[in-house]
DNA sequence: CTTTAACCGAGACGGTACGTCGTGTCTTAAC
DNA sequence: GTTAAGACACGACGTACCGTCTCGGTTAAAG
């Protein structure tokens, strides 16, 4: 579903009795280098964003940083995550096409504002750089594409939506508009945006 | 019309008869410099490349390069555009609707292929670098979404579209989609997508 | 005496019984230490060595080395101590020049070959790191000097050497040259200087 | 001569007219690096001298050292070079004896105060580093060796010093006590022992 | 047919950030 | 209380590019 986009992933990594051993990792640290990051970001890009300066906000050692993310792009999916807020559940939907409905409208929720400029920038950087790229999709477009996927093949199942319907087409269909505008005119991604859209989009793919 | 994308702007620069003094420009630099940034993007991303590497393929100082040229952006763009191939003119529409069809057809057709990453990252750039932005903006995507506009409102002057549909999001409707494939699943833009998905679109906007 | 440099220190500080609570000291750890520690230093440097490989090889906790040695150079002069062969007693001497011959040729015997390199590593570090200089000089070079000048003094006595021999400048000449060679060019600090040298020098300064 | 020592080498490489393309050095921060590293080089030593320290307090890129010199030896030994008063010519001797008297004391000065602990860093350096010792020897030692050796050998053949007498040993004999001070027991260096030596040490090889 | 001025290549310049390494200290669980 | 393991803050390394700045040397229109 929508909300496991930008879920915490390292919660069920402690399958059952680690033998760990040395020092554990610093939660201090972390929570630290999270908080620079989306400090930071308020008044820089992505790409203006330099490990460095993380590390010297945060009073950690640039080691420490990459001890636990591979890349930029994993330390600001993280941080993003951090941000109270962003995991708000959604409320149980009584058809699939009304699932359909709060998961854009949870998604243009989340790309406006500050962190829709992030989002945006990460979106970029994936572009070019294939680690980027893993993390992004592996963790925000993947589990998002899957949600409304399985919403629509539901829907097909429910006879909401017709049978004949390409699934990935669908999910183009919907998505692809709201991304559009954020990368092309962000401003247009306006709460007026958020209350039209997802009805009239979700309206286009059951005729 | 879509065939402004990508056009190149240096053709209208000299208003009359400039009184030059000085050594003119020199063509064979320009033209060493597009072929090698097409040459590097072959084998890296529009981030990884860097200035320094094209200065040295092209024999040329880097002063040269900065000084036709605010930065990266628009050397790609400009080499995007000295391609052979990418201006071919469209065939005269006889409808609207048509013509927008057409415009999509070729703008994955663009999209598909070597150039459809390059203007991926491009895309991406933008994100971040203002500067960046208004080139890509002005270059490739004003041109673009003017053009389905001005389509789309001759279409409803004509009846071939209803009155009542936005035409902004119309415009988000039908490049949306396309774009979110480039970004999401580029091996997706093939051209299987090309034949049905124009027509689908319109088909679309059209109920 | 000159046999006493390069002597274990760490044999007298046993008093009694010293009553001794929780784990005792490791051995095993120990000795593993010194061996990584010649083992490394056939192919680095004093300096190339870093303590952290050293805990590598020896499979050991760094925090075992720094309980147990202040620094590099004590390690280094422990792990050099406990090569056996170097501890070779000296015949007794008839005569105060006579032993002053022996020390030298034994000074000469432990610079020549593999040792002499970490020992002239040994002598830079202790230029620069008050600490090292302290281990070093403490633990090589002043029971080296200290034997020379003693022989020495017993020679002014006993009427081998001059009376107005100026002691610390008869050892300067006696040693100088041997690490002058050591330090300027090794490869002339071989067995032929080995046999020549140490009486010619001793006749120098009998004159 | 030993005034050899020292001097400075980029005077003599501009062999005739060379076709000088791209900005020239700038003076300006060459002196700036040499100036910035002597003064750091009074509170601190050679190891402790950071690349970075001098990059920041000369205000200049670390390129620009790593442009034009190979390594920290280098740095140093140019600095030593650019001091004032370091290059003083000497008075020509009436004889090859009263030469290396005058080359010892003058060594002996040079290696007497602040410099003297720099130099004895910089032959620590060389010990451990294949580079550093290149360079050190190149511009310090074996200019120094082979201007005793000269005199040496001139006065064998004046009949100064008897011809048995290995010339080799002789710089060793005469070089070596004032170094096995520097590096053994700097303090003795003094005033009194410059007055002494040198002519002692000639008078015992031409015994 | 010389001036003159903009252009060109080369490459040095002060910077910033990179990702890695080693330092000496620390914090665990295991023995 | 020591041990192995290993995380921690810190600082330096040497490299890559950035965008700017001189240089000496073209090149062509203007005088």
């Amino acid at each position: 579903m929508a909300q496991a986009a930008l879920q915490n992933t390292d919660t069920a990594n402690t399958p059952k009795a680690q033998a760990k051993k040395g020092r554990p990792r610093s939660e201090k640290s972390k929570n630290a280098i999270l908080k620079a990051t989306n400090s930071l970001l308020l008044h820089r890009s992505v790409q203006e964003l330099s490990i460095e300066s993380i590390a010297k906000k945060a009073k950690v050692g640039k080691t420490t940083i990459y001890r636990w993310w591979p890349n930029k792009t994993a330390i600001v999916m993280d941080a993003l995550r951090s941000q109270p807020g962003i995991q708000s559940p959604l409320p149980t939907p009584k058809t699939n096409a009304e699932a359909v409905v709060m998961q854009l409208d949870k998604l243009i929720r989340m790309l406006d504002g500050n962190n829709g400029d992030t989002i945006a920038q990460l979106f970029s950087e994936a572009q070019a750089d294939t680690k980027a790229q893993k993390i992004f999709s592996g963790t925000f477009l993947t589990p998002l594409i899957d949600a409304i996927e399985f919403s629509i093949e539901q829907g097909k199942e429910h006879k909401e939506f017709r049978n004949s319907l390409d699934t990935a087409l669908a999910v183009d269909l919907l998505c692809g508009p709201i991304f559009f505008r954020l990368l092309s005119r962000p401003a247009d991604l306006n709460e007026d945006f958020r209350e039209t859209y997802p009805k009239e989009a979700v309206r286009l793919i059951s005729a």
